[in-house]
DNA sequence: TAATTTTCCATTGACGCCCACGTTAACCCA
DNA sequence: TGGGTTAACGTGGGCGTCAATGGAAAATTA
């Protein structure tokens, strides 16, 4: 498995700490090292971006096209590396989310991790499921607009796995 | 860890002294000489940009590049070297900011450190708050230059908010 | 000597690390 | 095929260590 999938709900304790599920962790292994994910508020979802090295080596690449010293360069780091955070991942699997980013997401009790490929997104599992009902309906309305005969996946449509709020994979 | 990453926010006590983040050191010590950062006013920002060996190597490669004795490097010469301060880091990991730069950044009780991958920045906690606001709205560049084309399925963009539901990648 | 800076020490609160338990899925063997 | 066993994972809590911070003592300068 090298690539982020299905969706996970795994609770917050009294400390702050959310368990990684342990699929993620496999894929943030194999993508160098494991020992912490870089994260960041999404930008136009109540949700934080994660991702391994190869989302940092991204962001990196995107910069080393730019001289060293210049404006541009200065803006751009700061907008990329201003909201980034890397979090350490502990022997259990664990991560401590800070007040900043737990404010941005709405993260009280529990988190959802969506797995999207190359990175994966916590949510507030009420509000993953409101946008995922949204997203469905879309589809709908989508698929009588093109007459379409293969709607795109989306997440476990008829819940067939995961959707339950059952922790494990 | 030989980059520096991540934000943290330490106080200013009444001496003038602030600790620098340990992960921060981790990386100056990596990089060399461990006992002294390079600081200077940012250029285009109210904040001070420091690092280590290899920025003090950076600016010498970059003044390299220009024939001696000419305008064009005096210029650059004070530009980069005018304003550089050396500050020494005592045995609890703190250093002592004069009043020249904390007027330049405009700090007073506090400090935000912005890890900027080879470098990192100083900031006063709300100026830096109010510059990432500005720059999540800049996005819409950014994304052009991430060349965000399809966005992930998933978060159906619910809200008629600001376009495509891709984060940045 | 007075004032300021630097070094050293102490506190405390957060964080990393370790272990232990319950639950659930996977596995094995009859 | 079904029941029992084992392993893996998520979760909670305790404990030790280290970093951040405040303050005192020593040293340097005027």
């Amino acid at each position: 498995m090298d690539r982020f999938v299905s969706t996970f709900t795994n609770k917050i304790d009294v400390k702050g700490r959310v368990s990684i599920p342990a699929s993620f962790r496999a894929v943030l292994e194999r993508d160098g090292y494991a020992g912490g994910i870089y994260c960041y508020p999404s930008l136009d979802a109540p949700a934080l971006d994660c991702g391994g090295e190869r989302l940092a080596q991204k962001i990196d690449g995107l910069l080393a096209g730019l001289p060293d010293y210049s404006d541009e360069r200065d803006e751009l780091s700061v907008a990329l590396y201003g909201d980034v955070q890397v979090f350490s991942i502990d022997g259990d699997g664990r991560i401590v989310l800070p007040e900043g980013l737990r404010t941005h997401a709405g993260l009280d009790a529990a988190v959802t991790f969506v797995g999207l490929g190359d990175k994966f997104q916590m949510w507030e599992p009420a509000r993953f499921e409101q946008r995922r009902r949204d997203a469905r309906n879309k589809v709908q309305i989508t698929r009588k607009l093109f007459g379409a005969g293969k709607p795109p996946v989306i997440v476990g449509d008829s819940d067939g796995g995961s959707g339950d709020g059952g922790a494990r994979e």
